[in-house]
DNA sequence: TTGCTCCTCACGTCACGTGAGGTGGC
DNA sequence: TTGCTCCTCACGTCACGTGAGGTGGC
C-alpha cells in the first residue's frame, strides 16, 4: 500500500468534494443534500469559480449524521432544531430516538409474523372446526342471522387474536355442548325481535346473570384484557335489536360491569 | 360471560361498522380507509340510508391485512395489484416482502447502533491518537496542506469505518515510524508541486511501488475491501495536483491494480 | 464538439392530514 | 337543541423525485 493512499479528502482550499461525489460517497441523493440545505441541517458550502458547491470532510461526516437520524425516522425539523440543542438535550433526544427506534424495530419483527401467518393460509379460511360449529347451530335451529353473526365474529377474533381465539372459540363448543346453556343462547338469538319491554327479556337476562355466575364465578373473563373488542362486538349486537340492546343494559346492571 | 359476549358484528344486514369505528377496531384511520378505497384497496361497502358506509366483518379481515402490508412497507399500488394476483406469485411477493423486511429490520439495528455511537461521542472529535499524530506530523516538517488532508481523512474514515479506522490508523503510525517509509511519505507531500514529468516524480513512484511490495507483499489490502473510499479518497488527491496525478497513474501501472 | 456534472426553478409523487361546509342519528 | 359521526371536495404536508432549460470542465 502506498505511504499515503488515503491522503486526498481535500485540495488546496480544503474542500473538493462536489454535490455528486458527497452524495455517493454517503449514500444519499443529490436532492436530499440540497434539500438539507434548504431546511437548514446542513450549512450551505461555499462555491468554486463555477458556482459548484464545493464540501469538505466536515461536511461529510455532518451528512453522515443527519443521513443516520433520516433512517432513524427523525424528522428534518426535529433534526435541524437538534443541531442547536444543548449537550444533555441532546442525549436526551437521543435516548428517545433509541427507545423509538427499539420500538419500531419490535413492531416490524410483528409485522413480519402476522405476514408469515398470513402466507400459511391461517387467514384465507377459518379453521374448519369454525366451519362445522357453523353448520352445528343450523341444525341446532338457530337463525341464518346468528349464524353469519358468529361466522363474521369468529373471522374477526381470528384475524385479530390469533393466540386467544382458540381458546375463546373452544369456550363457546363447550357452551353449545351443554343443553341448559345452549337453551339460553337459542333464546338470545329469538329475543332480537322481543319488544324491549317483554317480560322474557327481563326472564333471559336473569337466566344469563346466574349462568354467567355459576360458570365464571365472580372472576369475569374478556375484563383483564386490554383489547376494546368485546366493547365494540357488544356494541354492533346491540345496535341491530331495541331488545338485545335492553338485555344488555340488564345484564351489565346485575353483572356490576 | 354471556352466551354470546361476542355475538355483534353485524345487524340485520349483515354491515354495521361505520368508517370510524371500522378505523379504530383496525388501527388506521379514517382518511386512510378512504385513500384505500379510493385507490381501488379495498372495495366501497353498500350505503345505508343516510349514505355512510357499513363495513362487514370481510372489510375489516381485508384492512388488517392491508394495514399489515402498509407496516411493512409495500406501496400502496402493489397492495392493490397483490389482489388480483395468482397463488403462487402472491406466495413470491410475500417471500419478498419478508426477505425487504428482515433488510429492513437489520438496517434499522445498525442504525441504531451507529446512533449509540454518535451519543458516546466517537464521532463529535476524533480519537485522542489521531491529534497526537497530525502533531507528529508537523513537528517532522510537513506541510500544513498535508496536516489538514490527513486529518478531514481520518475524520471521514473514523465516521464511516469505525471497525477498521483503527487498524488502518496504527497502520499509518507504524509507516510513519520507520525512517525510510517516513522519508518517502514527505516526498509525497512534497512531491504536489513538481512538474508532472519531473523526473523525481518516477523516482518516488519506483521508491512507492519497492516499499508498498515489500511492506505487504503481493497481497495488496484494500483491493478485497467493498468500500468506494480508497478510490474516492485518492481522486480526490489527484484532484488537487497534477503530479500527485501522474504519481498515482504510474504506481497503479507498476503494482498492476 | 460530446458527454458528464453542476446550477436553479418548478412541478410531481406518495400516503395521507386537515379544515371547509354540510347532513344525519340520540 | 347539542354533540357526535359521517359525507365530499380541496388544499396542505413531508421528503424528496423528476424533468426543464442552461452553464462549465475534459
Amino acid at each position: 500500500m502506498r505511504p499515503c493512499p488515503w491522503g486526498r479528502v481535500k485540495c488546496d482550499d480544503g474542500r473538493v468534494l462536489t454535490i455528486g461525489r458527497l452524495a455517493r460517497y454517503v449514500g444519499v441523493s443529490i436532492k436530499a443534500i440540497r434539500v438539507y440545505h434548504d431546511k437548514g441541517l446542513l450549512p450551505e458550502p461555499e462555491r468554486d469559480a463555477s458556482g459548484y458547491r464545493r464540501y469538505g470532510a466536515r461536511h461529510a461526516v455532518d451528512l453522515i449524521k443527519i443521513r443516520t437520524l433520516v433512517e432513524a425516522g427523525v424528522p428534518l425539523a426535529r433534526i435541524r432544531d437538534l443541531r442547536s440543542a444543548a449537550d444533555d438535550e441532546l442525549r436526551q433526544a437521543l435516548r428517545e430516538i433509541d427507545a423509538n427506534l427499539s420500538a419500531r424495530i419490535r413492531g416490524l419483527r410483528a409485522t413480519r409474523q402476522r405476514l408469515r401467518d398470513f402466507a400459511d393460509g391461517r387467514l384465507r379460511a377459518l379453521p374448519a372446526e369454525v366451519g362445522d360449529h357453523l353448520d352445528e347451530l343450523r341444525r341446532l335451529g338457530f337463525t341464518e342471522r346468528w349464524v353469519t353473526l358468529q361466522s363474521d365474529l369468529w373471522l374477526l377474533v381470528f384475524a385479530t387474536y390469533p393466540e386467544t381465539a382458540s381458546t375463546m372459540f373452544d369456550d363457546q363448543v363447550r357452551i353449545l355442548a351443554d343443553p341448559a346453556l345452549q337453551q339460553i343462547v337459542l333464546d338470545y338469538d329469538q329475543a332480537h325481535d322481543l319488544d324491549p319491554l317483554d317480560a322474557r327479556v327481563d326472564d333471559l337476562a336473569g337466566r344469563i346473570v346466574a349462568a354467567t355466575r355459576e360458570r365464571y364465578g365472580s372472576e369475569l373473563p374478556g375484563q383483564d384484557t386490554d383489547s376494546e373488542i368485546p366493547a365494540l362486538i357488544q356494541g354492533e349486537v346491540n345496535a341491530s335489536s331495541p331488545a338485545w340492546r335492553r338485555l344488555d343494559t340488564l345484564i351489565r346492571k346485575s353483572l356490576g360491569a
